[in-house]
DNA sequence: GGAGATATACTCAGTCCTAGTATAAGTAGA
DNA sequence: TCTACTTATACTAGGACTGAGTATATCTCC
């Protein structure tokens, strides 16, 4: 049987509600897709939307996965914009059985209401419920000291020579901002490929006992940090939280998740909610008016519990103006 | 007949040779391609390297592509990252008669070495022979003055109506620079889309006329700006430099593309030459090596017309050190 | 009307970047 | 050998931006 290629594609769509970013999930049947030997109770799992492109009907990809998601869920997407393609051999453990390899384009796309809009199971679920790990606003999470830091010392002694010791402690130390090192709320993915390596993801088991049936002879059993999802979807998850965060720095993505007016209040917490962190308040506000990200509506929002806060609104002109803020490299001598 | 999906993989493949940046290229036949109605002087085009995933033994896309560009070329990759997947209806004219929706995983790899590996006819091309307007090392190039303001005008002109007249104004302004905006080297896809738009690109009255038959009734004849590709590659040329362009300031990519051992000027000279901007030297110097990117060797090159230059390498360690330089966000406070 | 909340203005010091000047150390040719 | 020229490297003054804070304004609730 020659093993065909297929796609799909698949949707992280993001919302904030009052301080929580949230991620739109379906429920995923497991049923017959996983190989002998694996254990029986099989829980449905959380998965990403996915849907098909029409080969010959969609004339862009986005515009397929525009169609699908409108179809299954309702939702009319706004920002849309393509995040990998993902093709690892074994992704899905149907493929060997299908005799297909199946891909997926994913997609990263932001609205600005998470109306649970019902078919097929859809759910608005906190991204951090997949990543506790990630949520920095209240201080250090608690999975540092109780999970993460025993379990990477004894990965760390459990590396086959010195060579792989000092790697791990080094990858380890950098990722997650232990031994001095700071936090880089973006690295979102090494951290999770990280905590796949070290066993902490429950999928990590899933995917080798899926390969060898019949070798699930693992050691000790490790503590499972947030919840797993379907296939390779927590990897896609992943990425796109990489993705987000690393591009609020440069382009203005927050807006696409907010309503049309708001108060830098709101900005801000929208942002400390995508990045994870709290940020200073005077400063931000600094920022984001004199780059004249924002423009005064003299609208005033009275139930702020104190003194009322200005409405502003998102300046579309600074897409023109301001093409690419921050340019970082040292001469680039002005030649016009 | 129903269309179905299939799927290649491209490669921008990258080189430095003395201040030029090159590409490899192989030669597109062109033949059968091509609907009726369009004229009979079919030149083989230039085109990336293109290669078939093998589903059942490639573990990921990205050995798939190494594989298939050592084949094909001889050459081994180095630096390998995934660019985008282009999926437009019709970016390959032969997809209708195949009745097959023809994918590409498009990816981005840097290599030290320009041999021009032989078998069929790989060369390395100037990226700037496809992207004249691209290269300000020499200040603004002839063709601003000659053919992009000129046909600027007119496509302004042309708009339907004031809005659109606006709409165009504003854009080409920001894009190209003119009126007073800087020009912002990293928005290379967005010129080549305005370029594209604007007629001034060869590649699109070849898909307008390969779309209806018998329709090429274009008005006047304008200019056309550098050398066109097969099928979207100028596309994903053009995608290719945006990412490169960009990611520059922040990750260490130009070492990919240097010797072991090089001097500052090496260095200056290689970045140059991938933004397309000339650098100040000495603050170059001084970002690089208060930034800890390179170590002295000791050894010097004497051979540089003047005082001799030391040697420097590339820190790998940095990679671990400095997560993600310029956080760009304001408050940022420090939980440890 | 005071406590408590949030909003907004302003300040000060440190860091980093820009655009230079100054000086060192080679080569090529008269 | 001397001079002109080339390139390398060190250093600096001024300005922009950032981090972290103080001070003040304006609401609600009791």
């Amino acid at each position: 049987m020659k093993p065909r290629v297929s796609l799909g594609l698949n949707a992280v769509i993001v919302a904030v509600t009052r301080e929580a970013p949230r991620i739109l999930t379906i429920r995923h049947d497991a049923s017959a897709a996983v190989a002998p030997g694996a254990k029986g109770d099989l829980p449905r799992e959380d998965a990403l939307p996915s849907g098909l492109l029409h080969p010959d009907r969609d004339r862009t990809l986005e515009l397929g996965l525009r169609r699908w998601v409108r179809e299954q869920t309702g939702l009319e997407l706004g920002y849309v914009e393509q995040l990998y393609t993902f093709g690892d051999l074994d992704r899905n453990p149907e493929e060997r059985e299908m005799g297909q390899r199946v891909l997926s384009i994913a997609y990263l796309a932001l609205v600005r209401e998470a109306r649970p809009s019902g078919t097929r199971g859809a759910t608005w679920r906190d991204w951090y419920s997949f990543f506790p790990w990630e949520d920095w606003r209240e201080g250090r999470p608690d999975v540092f000291l109780k999970v993460i830091r025993p379990a990477v010392e004894s990965w760390i002694r459990s590396a086959p020579d010195g060579a792989h010791r000092r790697e791990r402690r080094e990858r380890s130390e950098i990722y997650f901002g232990l031994g001095g090192a700071p936090w880089d709320f973006e690295r979102v993915l090494d951290r999770y490929e990280l905590i796949y390596e070290m066993g902490l993801a429950a999928e990590a088991e899933r995917d080798r006992s899926a390969g060898q049936p019949g070798s699930s002879t693992t050691a000790r059993r490790l503590p499972q940090l947030g919840e797993s999802m379907a296939l390779d979807h927590r990897r896609i998850l992943a990425t796109a939280l990489s993705r987000i965060r690393g591009k609020l720095k440069y382009r203005p993505v927050v807006f696409e998740l907010l309503p049309t007016s708001f108060t830098l209040l709101q900005l801000q917490r929208v942002v400390e909610a995508l990045v994870g962190v709290r940020l200073h308040k005077q400063n931000l506000r600094r920022l984001v008016e004199s780059a004249r990200l924002v423009e005064h509506t003299g609208r005033y929002e009275t139930r702020t519990g104190g003194r009322p806060a200005e409405l502003f609104r998102f300046r579309r002109e600074v897409l023109r103006e301001r093409p690419a803020p921050g340019v970082g490299l040292p001469g680039l001598r002005h030649l016009g």
